[in-house]
DNA sequence: AAACGACTTAGAATTAGTCTATACTTCGCA
DNA sequence: TGCGAAGTATAGACTAATTCTAAGTCGTTT
């Protein structure tokens, strides 16, 4: 995604494009692609980026809000941010900590179920637990 | 369930049943429910219990080893441990922090997909999120 | 120019969970 | 009956991800 492109993209969600936040949303959006809060750190500083972890941890949080990259939970000790927002399913490898898209076409869920009592719907996430084949 | 019950449970899955793992499991064990490690620890509080913080991460630890309750990562903020361990689903409630079981015959995933190279299935999970109904 | 609002920042604070080093129990066995 | 190994339990120090705080920057408005 080119530097245009994802100015356009950040002005289309509603979020300010402040030179901070092109350089999360270059590293991040760059291509499909999840990554923690650290990594991304990493990355900026491996760039030259002088951009402190407070704002990438703001940037990260207002971009989950403004819908433009999704918030991805597994392991409970740190967050993934999906660079992939459509609907779409996880396998995460327990051995390598890394988490890959299911394409959308190769899981269907036939039935919901009823939903809690005054709730409606935010997500359906499937998520796939594999690890190295011992054998 | 009762001392007794929990008592065999433990020694049937090579638990060996000190008086603080008993606490924890005579807490979690109870009824179906998804509690946190905080939770639990404030429970044995409540009840006059002394066991230690690491006594009780060490016998969460030990029980989800040896598939007595089943590790839930949702929030990432914390854990949460289920004392449900046959294969089923979850509502997580985002207004409550609540998690909910569904029931099993409630979801039905039609195909699973090719998993990555080399490796094998360890859990498949859905995860719902809801949240109060705005209207 | 002063004030304003939105943003960024360093570093302190928080919090779930882990680690470490010490102490206690149990139990086989001399 | 006493000893030592193995397995457990514990307080408290520590870690790491994330959030908070309070001060600083910058462009815009008055």
């Amino acid at each position: 995604m080119s530097r245009s492109d994802i100015l356009s993209l950040l002005k289309s969600h509603d979020v300010m494009p402040t030179p901070q936040r092109m350089e999360v949303a270059e590293v991040l959006l760059d291509r499909a692609q999840h990554l923690s809060a650290d990594q991304i750190m990493d990355r900026l500083r491996d760039s030259g980026s002088l951009v402190s972890k407070a704002t990438v941890y703001n940037t990260l949080k207002l971009f989950s809000e403004k819908s433009l990259v999704k918030e991805v939970n597994v392991d409970s000790s740190r967050k993934f941010y999906d660079s992939t927002t459509h609907a779409h399913h996880h396998f995460y490898h327990m051995d390598t900590g890394e988490l890959l898209d299911i394409p959308a076409d190769q899981v269907s869920i036939m039935s919901l179920p009823d939903l809690p009592e005054g709730t409606e719907q935010e997500s359906v996430e499937v998520m796939i637990r594999v690890r190295d084949r011992k054998s």
